[in-house]
DNA sequence: CGATGGCTTGAGGGTATTCAAGTGACGTGG
DNA sequence: CCACGTCACTTGAATACCCTCAAGCCATCG
């Protein structure tokens, strides 16, 4: 039973999503996408393979056509800080041209992936010379850094099982408010994205289940009680549960 | 003793700074200031003032000339956290026009402040009209979302006196390597800063003197030996010393 | 069948928080 | 000039939270 709903795991999210839940910039890039179309060149890359390094020279960003992609940041010390997961439909490495032509973070597959590179000078070009594109990768770029504001928030503010409650939250809603909703990658993946260890995660997930009436099977979850558990978690957020930000 | 200390805490950094250490987003803004002008308001706010609240609609942004302004969001449950505090010369609410037109976090006045606001509709102006000032702005905002990133390591991956010493090691840089200096505001708000209770911060203080020999006298912080802080620090960080990430 | 990997659970320890008390500097008003 | 209250800061003790280490479970795979 957990080995079904591990296979059907990829299922929900797997597919790039569809044009209404798009940013702006999103929206823009798949249709201006096209005039690039020559210069993408695909690849199909393993768990675990590192696409770039942090600090590493920029000269080319990327289209997640499948799989899913973590960035982070590593130290000296061995440790690692996961700055975002990204799912199919996503860019990264695309704002290097803006910062000192170093890539910022580094970009891991957590999840066979099929990218596109895409030289870093087209996207340039289009940024200053197509107005309309402009707008869209200032708004997407801001939304980037909004997006990492709340993420100190959070880091800043929840305990663990609100942390956990918070993502699933938001699965929740990308799911349209699914009440049964499978996890999208490894558990372990998870407590690293929401920087926590791995058995934190596991017994954040546990006190959850006693607290909001959720229910675990294995990467499945069911939420008899959206109410519940947004009550238990959005206490310690700036926003209530059908959050966007 | 630490009498004068606390009148000379305003001094090193009350002033705004000189052209060579600005962003090319302060540069321009500043040469373009003039065209704004007429549309400037001043005001002077003492400290506690809000400026404005998280998600309050935006239509003005905001150049502090002296003073410092804390940037922060509050959750339901009377939590705060602290996105950034900003010094004189800085420039804030500035990105609410690629976002909703709400404001993304509140700003409240740290230090009594003469702060400098403008219709945010200029700035939208000169952003799609002025190719240079289109480039600066970009990069700008993107090295914003930047320094979150930072920010996200060091709250992930430090413990306590990593981050204070990492603050301290900042604030050294800016001040050209100085051996001597002093904390810009209340220990008490440079902890809620680096996200720790004030006791903590203060126990961490004590932790470094022993660890890394600095000397404190109030506000004042002497630094024999930066290298053995750069040890103690930047294990921990995914950059070393005179780091500018 | 054993090996592996993901996950869970328990025990122990470390770090940070909270609560509480105490100190010293400063400003006010008698 | 001194008594007093306020405020920032420090220090101690108790507690909460999370991490690490270790063992064990279960499903998968060779």
């Amino acid at each position: 039973m957990a080995a079904e709903a591990k296979k059907a795991r990829k299922n929900p999210q797997d597919s790039i999503p569809s044009l209404e839940e798009l940013s702006p910039f999103d929206k823009l890039w798949r249709s201006t996408k096209q005039l690039f179309k020559s210069e993408g060149i695909p690849q199909n890359l393993p768990r675990g393979h590192v696409v770039f390094m942090h600090e590493d020279k920029a000269s080319k960003f990327y289209f997640i056509e499948s799989g899913w992609i973590k960035l982070f940041r590593e130290t000296f010390g061995g440790d690692e800080a996961i700055l975002d997961v990204l799912p199919p439909g996503s860019v990264f490495g695309e704002t290097a041209f803006c910062e000192s032509g170093l890539y910022t973070y580094g970009a891991e597959v957590i999840e066979d992936c099929r990218i596109i590179s895409y030289p870093l000078s087209v996207l340039e070009k289009e940024t200053w010379e197509n107005k309309d594109f402009t707008i869209a990768f200032l708004q997407h770029v801001a939304a980037r850094g909004l997006a990492r504001d709340k993420e100190i928030e959070l880091r800043s503010v929840q305990n663990a099982p609100q942390r956990i409650g918070c993502f699933i939250l938001r699965l929740c809603r990308e799911q349209g408010n699914a009440t049964s909703l499978c996890l999208p990658w490894e558990k372990s993946l998870i407590a690293a994205r929401l920087g926590m260890a791995p058995e934190t995660f596991s017994r954040g997930l546990a006190r959850l289940q006693k607290d909001t009436g959720i229910k675990i099977d294995g990467p499945v979850i069911e939420i008899p009680n959206i109410k519940a558990l947004a009550r238990y978690t959005c206490i310690a957020c700036s926003s209530v549960f059908p959050c966007t930000n």
